[in-house]
DNA sequence: CAGTGGTCTAGACCACCCT
DNA sequence: GGGTGGTCTAGACCACTGG
């Protein structure tokens, strides 16, 4: 069996993953917040009492996994959730042209409800623990294109309501990090196809019993802590999913 | 305007890149072939004349592409297409459990077609062009999960037989490699619900009109050169298509 | 101009693999 | 043991940014 350290990498581990670990406390702990500037590798290098090529080493990894961006002669900043970055990074929707056009919000509903056991199991919660329930319709050019039914952990959200949804500024994802310092890093989503329910159809505008995508999306922040679930409805009449793979 | 050197790469662009594109062309060419071991880093800075930092910055970003893999010890070598590496890499559709089973597979037609416009622009070639046109049926467990219909230029695939594909002792792709040394390194994949027509439905044995996961997905090779279209058609009763986003 | 990240070098030492 | 990749260092020079 492996002897872990209390960190949780392995004895003996690299120096610069010890340094990446160390960073990445930091940002947890919110020492360096999304958009702000961090140390220079210089100075980072001193503080961990390692060569700058180490800290390079755990910077790049950082920035493999967006976590950290460079920008050459400023400085190295801690990536922030703007409107393009989510648009770029988490909206896979395009149009049949293959551009990508963001949409419309409306909210539909908002509510506090109890986990179910499905619910529970994907966010790592225990069946019964309140979430808010949020019901979005997204359009593009006026026809709604996406219903997204998202669940959120009371606890991590305190006090969330849907007045701060409706007048948040940008996307959800940044009101998550500006206003509950919850960081979304990663996603996972599940596809499959299904058949436009009554709510479903009446929302998108479609025929009961027309094709939908149905994308089931867990959003994960630091040590994989699950953060959203979101069941999303597109109408891919005229928009597709994108989705590459680097082999 | 940016000046452009011959190579491709901008004047003055970073030595690492330079190695790293006249790796890709040793890869290209054949010199060294899947699965074999290239030159150690140490040869490789004498070949190129820079030192082994520089080396390890070029090999770093072709394993980052899964294009090499290092192995400590032993050297590095240039990816080949398996069966796992195939699931793991290109096969997208997990059970509900979350497992990942690679199915059984039947083809079902195999012929000699023209292009049309839309595949003609889809795989960068004239409309009209020959294609062959596989139809292959996975089934897991016995029940039908995907019909792909395939679609590959004559060209790339000179005197490729159904007996051919028949007899593939793996995956279509390791057939691609070693038969007709085409790699494919990346592919492009749109997805959106369709609605099962009476052939999809015998085929997948399920009612006509039951929503189906219609994935379009282009594979691609060196210089993004498209080798292989191909239409997948997946019942997600009990399958789903996974994806991940790291930010 | 000073400070930052980006590139490149040269070499040391380690962990690992094969023979 | 000899060769390989993996880590780490120390320093030089370049390109870019901002005041």
């Amino acid at each position: 069996m492996n002897q872990i350290s209390l960190s949780g990498l392995p004895l003996g581990a690299p120096l610069y993953q010890e340094v990446k670990r160390k960073i990445m406390e930091s940002l947890r702990s919110g020492e360096w917040k999304p958009g702000e500037i961090i140390p220079s590798e210089k100075r980072l290098g001193e503080r961990f009492g390692v060569s700058i090529g180490t800290v390079r080493k755990a910077v790049d990894e950082l920035v493999a996994e967006n976590i950290l961006i460079r920008h050459q002669g400023r400085g190295t900043f801690v990536t922030s959730h703007t409107h393009d970055r989510y648009v770029f990074a988490f909206f896979h929707i395009i149009g049949q042209d293959g551009h990508k056009e963001y949409p419309k919000v409306e909210l539909q509903a908002f509510a506090s409800i109890k986990a179910d056991a499905d619910m529970a199991q994907r966010l790592g919660i225990r069946t019964g623990s309140k979430l808010f329930r949020l019901t979005n319709r997204l359009s593009i050019a006026g026809k709604p294109l996406i219903v997204d039914d998202i669940h959120v952990p009371e606890r991590s959200f305190p006090h969330l309501t849907a007045e701060t949804v409706r007048n948040r500024p940008g996307t959800l994802y940044q009101l998550y990090q500006d206003n509950f310092a919850v960081a979304v890093l990663r996603t996972e989503e599940r596809l499959r196809a299904c058949l436009a329910d009554e709510r479903l159809a009446s929302l998108l505008e479609v025929e009961v019993g027309a094709p939908l995508l149905h994308i089931v999306r867990l959003a994960l922040s630091f040590n994989d802590l699950a953060v959203e679930l979101r069941h999303s409805y597109v109408n891919t009449a005229h928009h597709e999913y994108f989705a590459e793979e680097h082999q």
